[in-house]
DNA sequence: TAACAAACTGTGTGGGTTAACAGTGGTGGT
DNA sequence: ACCACCACTGTTAACCCACACAGTTTGTTA
C-alpha cells in the first residue's frame, strides 16, 4: 500500500495490470476554523478576527494564523457561511428593450431561472430596459436600478461613455458587475459573457461558402435595420468578420445587400420578391440577425425549394424553418446560458465568495436539422 | 401600482412605454420548518417526523401539518439540510480501461472536478476499470466497488447481462446509479449522460458529404480495431448512422474501409500508404474513432495538402491537426462535462435531494479551426 | 394509581458569523 | 507603589436552518 497525498487529492494506485489503474479521491479533509485555531495556538475568536480583517489582533498572532492559513489553503464552508450571514442580496440587470425578440427573452429566462434555482438564499433581481440608440434612456434606467442599492449588476453595455458613467459609480462603491453580450475591456468587469462576433462571422463564412461551393458568383446578405442603422452591434461585427473572410477567400464573389426595416414587416414580401426577381441567379442567402425566418418563411410560402439559408440564433420561428428545411444552418449563442451564467457568476462571487473566470466566450455552435434537438435538451 | 403574485414570481409591470417592461423576481419567501410548526400548531419535531415519514405522529397532527404543507409548497433549505445530516457520501465509478486514451481521461477529470468543487461536503469517489471485451473483468471490478458500500454509482455499461447483475443489486438496496456514454433503457438508471451515436453518424455524413460534394465517387473510412473487433460500441453505432445516411442520400458513393489494429501502431504508416497508392482518387476520409490524428499526422508528415478529414473528439493530438489544417471537422462530445454532470446528478439527487432529469444527450457540436478554442474555454 | 406506550416537545449538533464580556499583561502617570 | 488605561486574547452565547435524539407530557390499560 502506497499513500501519496497530493494537494487535496489522494491518489491511490493499486495495480497497473492490463492498463488498469484504480484511484480514490476525497473532497478535502474538512478543515474548520476550530482546527486552524488549534494548529496556530490561538482561539477561534482570534482566527475569526484575522479571517475577517477585524481589529485587535497582535502582529504575532496574525503571523501565526497566516502561516497556518498559507499552509492548508483554508476554504470556509460556503454554505454554512452563507447560512450564518443570513443576508439578503439584490441583483440588478440592465438590458436593451425588446418587443417580439425571442433572443433577449431567452436571456431573461436564464437570469430568472438562476435566481429561482438558488431559492435557499434570499435573492432579488430587478430588471430595467433601455433603448439601444438613445443614450439618455440608458442613464435613466441605470439611475432607477442604482436606487435599488444593488449588491451586483448584469449590464449589457451601450456606448462607452454612458456605460463608463454607470460602472465608475459601481466600482467606487465596490459593487461587482458583469457584462453580457458585448464587452468593453477598458472597463474591467468581474466577468464577461458573450460571443466573439468577429470570429463568429468568419466561421459563418467558412461553412456558408463550403455549402455554396467555389462556383458561386453572387450571394444575398439580408440586414435587419432600425432607424436607418444596423439593428444591433452583434449583427454589425459579425458582418465585419464575414466580409474579412470573403475578401480573403472569395474575393470575386459579390455580396448583395437586402436591408429590411424593423417595423415595416408588411413590405418585406415585396422587397424580397423584387430582389429575387432582379437577381435570379441567387441561391445562397445569409443574415447576421436572428430573423433568418423572414426569408425562410418566404421560401416556404412561395414553394422555393432550392435556396440555401444561413442564420443565427435558435429561436422558435428559426427552429421551425430548420425542421422544414428552409434554413440549413444556424449559429447558436446559448442566450439562456448567458443569462443564467451571468447571475451565477455574481452569486458565486458575492454570496459564496468564490473565484470566477473573467472571460466566458460562448462556443460557436452550428445547428442543423440533425442536431438542433440536442441543443434544446442541453439547456436545462 | 399593481401587484400580481404568480407562483414564486412577483411580476411588477410598471410601464409599457416604448416596448419597455420592468420586472422583479424574488427567490421565494423562505418558509422554515419553524413556520410550518407555528402555522399548524405543533412543534418542529412533529413537523420533522411528518416530513421524513417517521413514526409516532398522531393522525390529527399529521393532518394539520399536511394541510399546511399542501398550502405552501415547502422546500427545505438544502444546504442547511446537508449541514445537519453531516453524513459522508461515497460514490463509485466503473469505467472501461484505457491507456493512452485521452477521451476517458477527460471524463475522469470531470468526475474529479465535480467532487473537488463540492469540498464543503464529505464526498469520496472510488474508480475501477474493466476490460471492454471481458465480461468477468466487469463483474470483478463491480464487486470491488460494491464492497465500498457506495451511496451512488457512475457506470459505463458493458453488456446487458453483466450490467444488469450489478444494477439489480444496486436497485435492491436503493443505491442510485447513472449511466455514462451508452445507455440501456431497460435498466432504468437515475440518469443517462451520453450522445446519440446513430444521429451523430447521420449528422457527420451530412457535413462530410457537403464538403466532399456530389461528384465524390469514393471515400475512405478508417476504423480502429481491437482484437479483431471495432474498438468501441460508440464507433460501431456512429458508423451505422453514417451508412444509413449514405445509403439514403449518396447510394452510389463507395465506402472503402481501412482497419487499423490497436497495438500495431508501427504498421499504420505502411497500411495507410498502401491504401492511398492503390486508390489515388480518394481525397475525403472519415473516422468514428477518436484517432483521426493518425491520418492527420500522416498527411502532415508526407506533405499531403489536398486531403479532407472528418473525425471525433477534441483530444490534444486532434486539436493540433485542426490547427495545422489536416483535420477539417471534429464532432465534440464534451467528455469532461459528461463526467462532471454524472457526479453532479448523483450529488443533487442523493445529497441535496433535488430532482434530476433522466436523459442528457450531449449536443452534437461541430468543431473547426475557427471555433475550437471556444469549445475549450467553455469547459470550465 | 402504577405502569407503559404513544405522542410530542425541547435541545444539542453541524460550521460559520458576530457581539458581548471577562481576563491578561504592559505602559504611563502620579 | 498604586491605579488607570490600553491593546490584545479567550470564552461564551445567540443565530442561521434542518435534523435527530433525549426527555417529558399525554392517554390508556392493569
Amino acid at each position: 500500500m502506497l499513500h501519496v497525498p497530493c494537494h487535496r487529492i489522494l491518489m491511490y494506485l493499486r495495480s497497473i495490470i492490463h492498463e488498469r489503474v484504480m484511484w480514490e479521491i476525497h473532497s478535502s479533509e474538512k478543515i474548520r476554523i476550530k482546527d486552524i485555531a488549534e494548529r496556530s495556538g490561538v482561539s477561534v475568536g482570534t482566527v475569526d478576527r484575522v479571517l475577517h480583517d477585524r481589529p485587535n489582533v497582535s502582529k504575532k498572532a496574525k503571523a501565526k494564523v497566516d502561516a497556518v492559513l498559507k499552509e492548508i489553503n483554508y476554504q470556509p464552508n460556503s454554505y454554512a457561511s452563507a447560512l450564518a450571514y443570513n443576508r439578503k442580496y439584490t441583483f440588478c440587470c440592465l438590458l436593451p428593450a425588446h418587443s417580439c425578440n425571442a433572443y433577449w427573452t431567452e436571456v431573461e429566462k436564464g437570469l430568472r431561472q438562476c435566481v429561482l434555482n438558488r431559492g435557499d438564499f434570499h435573492l432579488s433581481l430587478f430588471t430595467e430596459y433601455y433603448d439601444q440608440f438613445d443614450e439618455s434612456s440608458f442613464s435613466e434606467a441605470a439611475e432607477k436600478l442604482w436606487e435599488k442599492q444593488p449588491d451586483g449588476m448584469v449590464v449589457v453595455p451601450q456606448n462607452l461613455e454612458a456605460t463608463r458613467t454607470l460602472c465608475s459609480k459601481l466600482q467606487e462603491t465596490a459593487v461587482p458587475f458583469v457584462f453580457l453580450d458585448s464587452n468593453i475591456p477598458e472597463i474591467s468587469p468581474l466577468s464577461f459573457f458573450g460571443q466573439d462576433s468577429l470570429k463568429s462571422g468568419h466561421f459563418a463564412g467558412r461553412i456558408f461558402m463550403m455549402q455554396a461551393g467555389e462556383a458561386t458568383r453572387r450571394i444575398l446578405l439580408m440586414k435587419l435595420m432600425s432607424k436607418g442603422r444596423v439593428a444591433s452591434r452583434q449583427q454589425e461585427n459579425r458582418e465585419v468578420g464575414f466580409r474579412s473572410y470573403m475578401a480573403a477567400q472569395h474575393p470575386t464573389c459579390e455580396i448583395v445587400e437586402l436591408p429590411l426595416q424593423i417595423g415595416e414587416e408588411e413590405r418585406y414580401d415585396a422587397q424580397i420578391g423584387e430582389m429575387l426577381s432582379q437577381l435570379p441567379d441567387i441561391r445562397h442567402c445569409i443574415t447576421f440577425s436572428s430573423r433568418a425566418h423572414i426569408l425562410g418563411e418566404y421560401f416556404l410560402r412561395h414553394g422555393l425549394k432550392d435556396f440555401h439559408l444561413f442564420g443565427y440564433d435558435m429561436i422558435e420561428r428559426n427552429m421551425e424553418c430548420l425542421k422544414q428545411g428552409t434554413i440549413d444552418f444556424l449559429v447558436a449563442q446559448h442566450p439562456w446560458k448567458q443569462g443564467y451564467n451571468s447571475v451565477k457568476a455574481l452569486f458565486n462571487h458575492i454570496v459564496l465568495r468564490k473565484a470566477v473566470q473573467q472571460y466566458h466566450y460562448m462556443p460557436l455552435e452550428l445547428l442543423t436539422a440533425e442536431n438542433y434537438m440536442y441543443y434544446i435538451a442541453d439547456e436545462k
